[in-house]
DNA sequence: ATTATCTATAGATCTATAGATAATGC
DNA sequence: ATTATCTATAGATCTATAGATAATGC
């Protein structure tokens, strides 16, 4: 039966039957993140990821259906780590008792070196979502889950906050700190002289900032 | 001669002797710069450039030698606005008497209304940059020039900065301005609850976490 | 008479397929 | 016996050119 060589809730990759596939696929995979990063998604040729990934042309045409279907699943690998990683992270248990300096802190933190450890994940997942309508909602969903997530650790310690208006100053800081997080790791446009200081730096000045301008205490430590 | 068909110093567009050259010239770039900036280089295909641009892709070729050729034209023309724009507005006599908060707030209203006067060219530009070395090397010089202008702008008003270190305060602020002013104008990854509040309400907050960090007075009207 | 534009298409490049060959595991 | 892989190539798309036609301005 044709219609079932592909899986059903994944119905772009073939449901491999020896321990050959699923590393052949695997290996696709890293290969279109890493080449999909770096030159785009119609910079990367077919035959740039199959080299890449130590196999041909034909035995990619045998996993995917053809190379939409794996921009779907690239993203549904990034998809589900990144819920993954967001729940644990933003458990309000995990915060008991945490003051908002702490929260930010550990979010600017958290948020680099999640990035940092597969540079290629999220640009790939930013471009395709630009071109794929059906994968920009989904990454609009998460990102909103996130945003959801700590907005609602600081709304809860609003009594700490200084500003005129805590929830503004939240909305406002959330957009700051994703905006210079996402610059530090995977646009900085030029290397300008703060981007050449170390992360250290990066994250004392940072929470500094956002401290400065809620009027919250500084970080406990 | 067929050496001397382009230009000396602009030597990748013809030098039209007809005044039909230059409007097909200047109406290729601007469909060149609203297409690459909505589908990319690479997604923009010289039949839709010259479709826009309402004549032929012969036409386009009798004025540029290539498709490379446009992205220079391109960015020339970026280029040369971007430094007059920047050499008026970063006039240390225009700033006399000035404190810093005034001078942060004038830059980020400046650099957003220019963004969005001319959507495009910045996305082209930057773009462009990443597949031509001559042309990045360009866009961080001209970079540079502006932080540089602004830098002094702020250093010789060190005494205003309550911050411990004004000169490493100074480059922080720089690099959260450019990064929150591109991120609002050309790459709003998602409609985050901030982003839809209007720009004077960003101008507002943006300022007042400059101010609040660096511990300057707020601006003086 | 020169300059600019158009139509049609050659040549290059990329995606996806067809058919043959090799490896796996019952 | 089935599954996975390879080579070779058809078909689509895009850049750039050739040669013919139209507009300009001396």
């Amino acid at each position: 039966m044709q219609s079932s060589q592909w899986t059903s809730d994944l119905h772009w990759v073939r449901e491999g039957k020896q321990d050959r596939s699923r590393k052949t696929q695997a290996k696709l995979l890293d290969a279109a993140e890493d080449l999909f990063a770096e030159h785009g998604i119609d910079g990367a040729t077919m035959a740039d990821i199959a080299a890449a990934a130590g196999c041909s042309i034909g035995a990619f045409y045998h996993h995917y259906r053809d190379k939409r279907a794996l921009q779907f699943a690239l993203f549904d690998r990034y998809a589900t780590m990144f819920e993954k990683t967001n729940r644990i992270a933003l458990d309000p248990a995990r915060w008991e008792g945490a003051r908002i300096a702490d929260i930010v802190q550990s979010y600017v933190q958290v948020s680099i070196e999640n990035d940092r450890m597969r540079p290629g994940q999220r640009r790939a997942a930013t471009e395709l979502g630009r071109v794929e309508p059906e994968i920009r909602s989904h990454v609009l969903k998460l990102r909103a889950m996130m945003d959801t997530g700590i907005r609602e650790l600081l709304l809860a310690r609003s009594d700490e906050i200084g500003h005129s208006d805590p929830e503004l100053a939240i909305s406002f800081v959330l957009d700051q700190l994703g905006s210079m997080i996402r610059t530090r790791v995977h646009e900085p446009e030029m290397p300008t002289r703060f981007a050449s200081q170390p992360d250290e730096q990066f994250f004392a000045e940072t929470v500094r900032s956002v401290c400065a301008y809620l009027q919250v205490d500084p970080p406990s430590h």
